[in-house]
DNA sequence: ACCTGAACACCGTTCAAGT
DNA sequence: ACCTGAACACCGTTCAAGT
């Protein structure tokens, strides 16, 4: 063996990726290991350090495509002029995706960072590209505002972390459930739009 | 060695569940192995199989004395009469407790059953206990409801979820983090309680 | 009965050696 | 330059063997 050159190193880590994406789907996170990848692509472990400096790199580029993955789903849902109504669709995209693709986005969920390092850059945008989605939803709460749009944004960022803990809870499980998830996203979007809206008279 | 008996069987499950608390303490849940705490007890790794399961439910542990922990905080906090300032004293322990004990409650945060199993009965009551303070700071909404108890331990619930998700996307920097997190949660407390509020009249 | 330690089947990561 | 595969230092888990 040695010098195939059958791939670019483009192609290679775009391989890579994807074989982790299957793997991930298949068995979660835990199945998942850098051995594992490199049969699935018909290499040894020795050339994956040559494409990432790491496993957590590697995770990291799934994390990241899955996200973006996610934002592509909710853009394309069909909007609706009442806030309120708009919200409770994306929650319920949010939701769907996170059901169909459960291993996937229980990756996105676990993932963190070694050393407690902040994520980097690109994974920020790709999740402020979703926000933005409950921001523009938000927008005409505010309309009276002159920093409407950065107003709905920052609101938009609670409602974004509070879902992304309801259906994380849901999905480990570690929520009693008497009381099915859509009536937790429910109330939350109702019982926080309803504030948002009081307090803006 | 072998047929010490220097520890009870009971005495050597608390040495193994200390040993793993401080293990997480001191390096997060990755840096934990069956072999490390066995170090520490003074054992092999042989003896915890004869004490738990598997390093799962060794884990689960120490998760559960970690909720049950955080309980006994906050449930010695002052309290207020006012519903929202109440929660948000709540809130601030919690965050308080996960700043302060960062490895541990992310522990907490991550951990999830093999096979996606639900999580067992004495972690639901562990967490139920949590969500009760929160339920009884609620309850002065709901005074003129018949089952009043009963929607405002939902309601807690959502507020509990929520601000999981809050503190535990702060926690691992998943969340751009312009806003610093107090106002996040104040905005999620204030916001929630104001539309509770609303949709009572 | 209690505990050990070797054994098995895995890991992530590095790097000299081959083409 | 590209890729391999052995090597290192780890894993979780099992279980025959020792006292």
């Amino acid at each position: 063996m040695a010098r195939r050159s059958d791939h670019s190193r483009f192609e290679l880590k775009e391989m890579a990726i994807k074989a982790a994406c299957r793997i991930i789907t298949e068995g979660g996170l835990k199945s998942l290991s850098i051995r594992r990848i490199a049969t699935a692509m018909g290499y040894t472990s020795g050339t994956l350090y040559q494409l990432f400096e790491n496993l957590d790199e590697l995770i990291l580029e799934v994390i990241i495509s899955t996200v973006e993955d996610m934002y592509s789903e909710l853009a394309a849902l069909k909007t609706d002029n009442d806030p309120e109504a708009n919200l409770l669709l994306l929650a319920q995209g949010y939701r769907d995706y996170s059901i169909v693709n459960k291993n996937r986005w229980n990756a996105v969920f676990v993932y963190s960072q070694p050393d407690a390092r902040p994520m980097p850059e690109r994974y920020q945008s790709a999740v402020q590209k979703l926000v933005g989605l409950a921001a523009r939803a938000l927008e005409p709460i505010f309309r009276n505002h002159d920093r409407s749009d950065e107003l709905a944004f920052q609101e938009a960022r609670v409602l974004w972390a509070s879902l992304y803990g309801i259906v994380s809870l849901d999905s480990a499980q570690k929520l009693s459930n008497f009381e099915p998830i859509d009536d937790i996203i429910a109330s939350l979007v109702t019982n926080y739009v309803a504030g948002l809206r009081a307090r803006q008279v």
